[in-house]
DNA sequence: GCAAAAGTGTTAATCTTACACCCATGC
DNA sequence: GCATGGGTGTAAGATTAACACTTTTGC
């Protein structure tokens, strides 16, 4: 109440000066599905410490950058994709987590169509790696990919997310071994394919998958209207354009 | 691969330094029940130019602290209370958001028992308010609230953490005005006593309410695995004797 | 015609919702 | 005895889980 505990946000930088000297970064666990696997995009660490460790994408926030964008540029600059799906899914600040230095990271996690991806214009060392083959990470990297491996796993079933990591079009089937593979469980295809028609996602393409050595599926699309909300990557090349 | 590209941290921080130069803060979204109300405890803001304004409690995280003690400092500072339950929700970092610098905040919210919690202790400037009544605060602290209690109100039907806010015996009435004020909708009272006989989270004390005029209800606790597992929190006073 | 996967429907069990009456107590 | 809230059960509907056979295509 008495203006005797105020102080201006000036006074108080300059009290406070000591504190701001922490860094914060965002690291991407950037999923992809190839090969009814779930992959992640890794590099290989740049630090000494980690020599011959992966790790997930990430880079220090600006400071002119609002904590938000970064993952997405994060994306931009190591795929080329832009507008992405990319969701928050934790912070994390133990006080030696970063051997440079006090590092406090968020993580988010990203679902994008790996073919859309063109590795010629990736670093040598940014590889895809099967998810459940992944043992050790450098940093508490392990730790982030798993906290958003059970939130993608949370999700999926509710929001209709998973046709990010998916082409235009697909068959149910290949849509029920995403799920699986997300998932890490078998699920009865009948049952799959009533609760999916009734979640009301999908449109008919009246199209059949072709060159494929036993009965052809019908092909399916997401609806417009969902793929405005959820999934909204487009390519883009380095200049710039929509491919 | 090469070794050319590699770099030990000691380098890293000081080609990085420009970045070393944001604080993080921790924001705590308190929650309280009484009077059948949700509840969150606010302070005046102590910056000239949020003036007259609430805003939550939080505060800078030290250097030598990890990120998720913070919290934990914060309310044991502002309430006495220690092992409280707390729970991350979500990382706000705009450019602007604090008018002292670039201050990127990790927002948390905690369920105490609000009857545990002397006043006499605080601070002048510390008080509960409704929750449901609250227009505006400081900062960007209103929509840290609302994305707390989405998290609070999608939490509570799957997990035994509202009974953080009720005291050691309570009866299923209380319950259900407490699932009502933090949900905001009513409930039917039949089918909510089958759906929380089902989850197995209570234990009959064979005791009876006093006092109350009209009949008496049962008595009830949560069961002590839970307790321990989701209700940890002990009242202390400031000299760290248990109370 | 054979291998491989597509496509489809029913039943039982479970969970959810809506809803009404008698009971115990304080006053 | 009356006002107040405590305590209970059932029926209908919705959702979930388990499960098998016929169809279409490529080879």
């Amino acid at each position: 109440m008495t203006a005797l505990h105020l102080k201006t946000a000036e006074i108080e930088k300059a009290t406070h000066s000591d504190f701001f000297n922490i860094a914060v970064s965002v690291d991407c666990v950037i999923f992809g599905y190839a090969e009814k696997q779930l992959k992640v995009l890794l590099i290989k660490s740049d630090l000494e410490e980690f020599k011959g460790m992966w790790s997930l994408l990430g880079d220090l926030v600006r400071i002119n950058e609002d904590l938000q964008e970064a993952p997405y540029r994060v994306l931009l600059d190591r795929t080329g994709l832009k507008d992405v799906y990319l969701e928050q899914v934790h912070t994390f600040g133990s006080i030696n987590r970063h051997p440079s230095g006090r590092v406090v990271t968020t993580a988010y996690y990203s679902l994008i169509n790996l073919c859309n991806h063109q590795p010629k214009q990736m670093e040598n060392e940014v590889h895809w790696h099967p998810v459940n083959e992944i043992q050790k990470l450098a940093f508490d990297h392990k730790l982030i990919l798993d906290t958003c491996l059970a939130q993608l796993r949370e999700k999926i079933m509710e929001h209709p997310i998973v046709f990010n990591l998916l082409g235009e079009k697909f068959s149910l089937r290949q849509l029920q071994d995403l799920y699986e593979a997300i998932l890490g469980v078998e699920l009865d295809r009948r049952n799959f394919r009533k609760r999916i028609t009734l979640k009301n996602w999908l449109v008919d393409l009246n199209e059949m998958e072709e060159d494929v050595p036993h009965r052809p599926g019908k092909l399916y699309k997401l609806r417009t209207q969902l793929k405005k909300e959820y999934q909204v990557a487009q390519k883009q090349n380095l200049e710039g354009t929509l491919v």
